[in-house]
DNA sequence: TCAGAAAGCTTGATACTTCAAGCAAAGCGA
DNA sequence: TCGCTTTGCTTGAAGTATCAAGCTTTCTGA
């Protein structure tokens, strides 16, 4: 009827499991070091760093929950407690939405702000030292477009395609 | 004295800017997809999945703690309670080490084997669709030879230089 | 051969993530 | 304007991660 191959998966490559498994080790590893380094200079993990970042470029200081949550690429859940820790160190606020009574919006306090402008410094040079520090330009190249490439794949469907606040 | 540049830290280019969000948000949605696809499809988390895995590789299906630990880039603690969890599935047991009392080896079991068998086709399949199938063979290898870098600057000192076990 | 240091691994507490379920407000068709 | 669906966000419980502390065994050097 058909050959083997269609019933059999394709299994990776040497040179692609060698990939694969740089890949994964590499991006652990990294995740593991900035976590480390952020836990210990500002005490909070890499991505809750990523949230007062979206937050401190966005105008006002602020960013509706579905909006930092979907440029953070995590979920509404995780974002909620996120947040929720993130208050307790008065470094966000929430506010209301004005014109959506169900809405929420996450406010860069200026603690929050002085917090990121101490460890920020530091952070990049972590970033540096660990990733374009050992890159060359062209390999720096290289890398961004494959993985902007990948992220694409994974977007979630028209993910951000309209949002009412972006007009 | 000196120029202003001395204290300013380096701040990413726009380019490097680029560069590291596509990284993050590569990263992030890829971790996020397969740790939901395995936990749909075998009832477990992507980097216990891995932990099968390098077990299945080893000889006699069996690895020592700290250099399963190692392999899979994690910690011991980490690793005891990740084991922990996958001997309540009866997918993995635990023997003591003859020559050593102190040693653990932690054994792939048959249960563990058929898990292995019926879930890697998926996970292989999701792999290439997120991965390889979005990258030319350039890219790839580009890919491949930057995360390689990445990890061995961030790798623990001389991480397996001398394991007893391996001679 | 013996004391102290190191290695191998585990434990428990606390923090974080995930999932499913839930509530309230807004949108929408009849 | 009424009922139903969708959107926006939160909650609680269960699972997982991290850190420091701990236990046992082995190694080391005097």
């Amino acid at each position: 009827m058909n050959t083997a191959s269609a019933d059999e998966p394709r299994w990776l490559s040497d040179e692609e499991q060698r990939t694969w498994r740089a890949f994964m080790h590499a991006t652990t590893l990294l995740e593991d070091h900035l976590d480390r380094q952020l836990q210990r200079d500002a005490g909070m993990p890499h991505i809750y760093y990523g949230l007062l970042v979206q937050l401190v470029e966005a105008p006002r200081r602020r960013l509706r929950m579905t909006e930092l949550a979907m440029r953070a690429k995590i979920t509404r859940s995780r974002l909620s407690h996120a947040i929720a820790r993130l208050e307790k160190n008065g470094w966000v606020r929430r506010e209301d939405c004005p014109s959506d009574k169900r809405g929420q919006f996450a406010v860069l306090t200026d603690e929050g702000y002085a917090v990121l402008e101490r460890v920020a410094p530091g952070h990049v040079a972590a970033v540096r030292q660990a990733l374009f520090d050992r890159l060359t330009p062209e390999q720096q190249k290289a890398l961004g477009e494959a993985m902007q490439l990948i992220a694409e794949g994974l977007q979630p469907e028209g993910a951000g395609a309209d949002l009412p606040w972006l007009r």
